[in-house]
DNA sequence: CTGTTAGCGCATTCAT
DNA sequence: ATGAATGCGCTAACAG
């Protein structure tokens, strides 16, 4: 394993030296640099980021916690690596650890100090975990759960926008709605507030909202959207569908479509999150609710950066607006 | 910041005793443990990890970097992530840089010596890059491109994957079938074998395969996909579509809808990749080409872990075959 | 412009 | 069963 210190030998210079030509700092005359870069390239010398890091506590990245890299959260990061793109900085995904098991959980969050800051989705962790980290590294809260009040937390306006996604679907002429991936335990974050949105909008128009109406899912994968929504069919009609995610909305379209009922003259269907492939889901197209495309990786990253630049400024709570994006599985 | 030290003194014992009891360790005992466990626990103790790597050499993380997070390579890591759940080490998605500048290039080949290993997706990185590698940590690629002969790398078997596909519409009724996604130039890995395989299956049928049916993709995004159908259509017409990927396949059919042709009775698409959601892709599933379900992430671990376990096996060049998923696309 | 000194927080080695 | 010394590879602070 080649060192800086077997560069500087080669090139008869201090260690200093070849620093400071590797970090771009002035101060070192064009023929010194030039040896140094010769012997680095000669070498295949590689610098030890890790050594670095734990001498100057800076790493340029970023990480982002998610509960799975696919979907929702693999298109925000693809939009985050964009938008830290020239920033000298870049984003690396780890995935919160399955298994709640205690010891795990604490070294999942020890890992975080390996980056200059976090964007930590709160799906599978405890409030107290996450609150211990705040002093270590600057951290934005992803998603619907509640947390510490001293953490600065992004979230989406669930219960508007699944109010809004219910409208839409009345509004259309659909008269008994059904939904896919609600909760009526509160536990269940996201679950549970969009299931609320959607009671709402149906008390408001006087349509039936009973628990015979609602399916639940756990990780509303479209495989498991796809089974939930037969047993759905098989429990009751319905002509509207509102689904918690667009992910689940997918799967139900399909089994829709093998149950033989076509969307959206038989049954309106209604996503949520907006996803930007839900814009060409097939054939035309998922209606859906969500944020204004882009502001929701443009508005974690402003919040990370100020907390990035002042450690101490006071704590921001943001709920992301909700807008309606009709397409073809409304009228 | 509260470290080891700090540990050490306030439960009155050395830092050797606390890093054996944060290491479960053999030879302390039990009420010395107890002792340093609950001063961890009082102080809020977490292990600085960068520390621990410069010194220990292990971080139980592996790397994997890829071109974007979502779509084909977030069902991977995922996967991945799953199969190493168990295994004491967990996966780290970095983006590869998406400038080639050489210099970001550099840092970027030195983060990975921060993990145990890598698994890296060859897309935009050049063969000598890769190559200084080796050495340093080990590495199992990932991809079409053609690597060093010395280094790990699975791919997929394009051509004979793209034949399928094209001899499935053939079978199927299609008399002139486009490729989305496809291009002459052999730089451009993936889409040059996948269209060599298209043409191979056109040509042993005495059909047309000229540049005419030939549409190219830069990022094989839905939106683009969706685009590149519209201008395909307005230059010629053809009764099937082999689309180089899913991801493009979901867009190409939303356009054909748009353009008031019925898939799959006015046109018959194919896939590549088989990705999870293509099962449900609305409305009855996408038809495509693929490993068998599971068989990638299985493969790739098992490169790696031999890799891992005797850095100096025989370098190992695997090719994995692919099947036609016959879904609601083809007749 | 270049070199010297010191130490980031932890684990390996060897002593007790 | 526990502790002291040493150094992983690098950079901040200062000296020359």
């Amino acid at each position: 394993m080649v060192t800086m210190n077997d560069v500087a030998r080669a090139a008869g210079v201090s260690v200093m030296t070849v620093s400071n030509v590797l970090n771009g700092r002035p101060n070192v005359s064009t023929p010194t640099r030039d040896r140094v870069l010769e012997v680095v390239s000669d070498l295949g010398y590689q610098m030890n980021l890790t050594a670095r890091h734990l001498r100057a506590g800076r790493t340029d990245s970023i990480a982002m916690v998610v509960p799975n890299f696919n979907g929702y959260f693999g298109e925000l990061a693809d939009d985050l690596t964009h938008l830290l793109q020239d920033s000298g900085r870049h984003l690396v995904l780890e995935s919160t650890s399955a298994r709640p098991d205690a010891e795990l959980q604490a070294f999942s969050m020890a890992r975080l100090r390996m980056h200059d800051a976090a964007i930590i989705s709160v799906s599978g962790l405890s409030a107290d975990e996450v609150a211990r980290l705040r002093p270590l590294v600057p951290v934005v809260l992803l998603g619907e759960r509640e947390m510490p009040d001293d953490l600065d937390h992004l979230q989406l306006d669930n219960v508007t926008g699944a109010r809004i996604a219910t409208e839409h679907l009345i509004s259309r002429g659909a008269t008994r709605i059904a939904m896919l991936g609600g909760s009526s335990n509160p536990e269940h974050d996201m679950s549970y507030r969009r299931r609320c949105g959607w009671q709402e909008a149906l008390e408001a128009a006087g349509l039936e909202h009973d628990a015979e109406l609602v399916a639940t899912l756990e990780r509303f994968s479209p495989s498991e959207a796809h089974g939930a929504l037969k047993e759905l069919r098989a429990r009751t009609n319905f002509d509207g569908l509102f689904c918690a995610t667009d992910t689940a909305a997918q799967g139900a379209v399909a089994a829709l479509h093998d149950a033989g009922l076509r969307v959206p003259e038989d049954v309106q269907v209604v996503g949520f999150d907006n996803l930007a492939s839900s814009r060409f889901s097939p054939p035309c197209g998922l209606t859906s609710v969500g944020p204004e495309l882009g502001e929701l990786p443009r508005r974690v990253l402003a919040m990370l950066e100020r907390r990035m630049s002042d450690p101490d400024a006071p704590p921001q709570h943001v709920v992301l607006p909700l807008h309606l994006f009709a397409r073809g599985t409304t009228r």
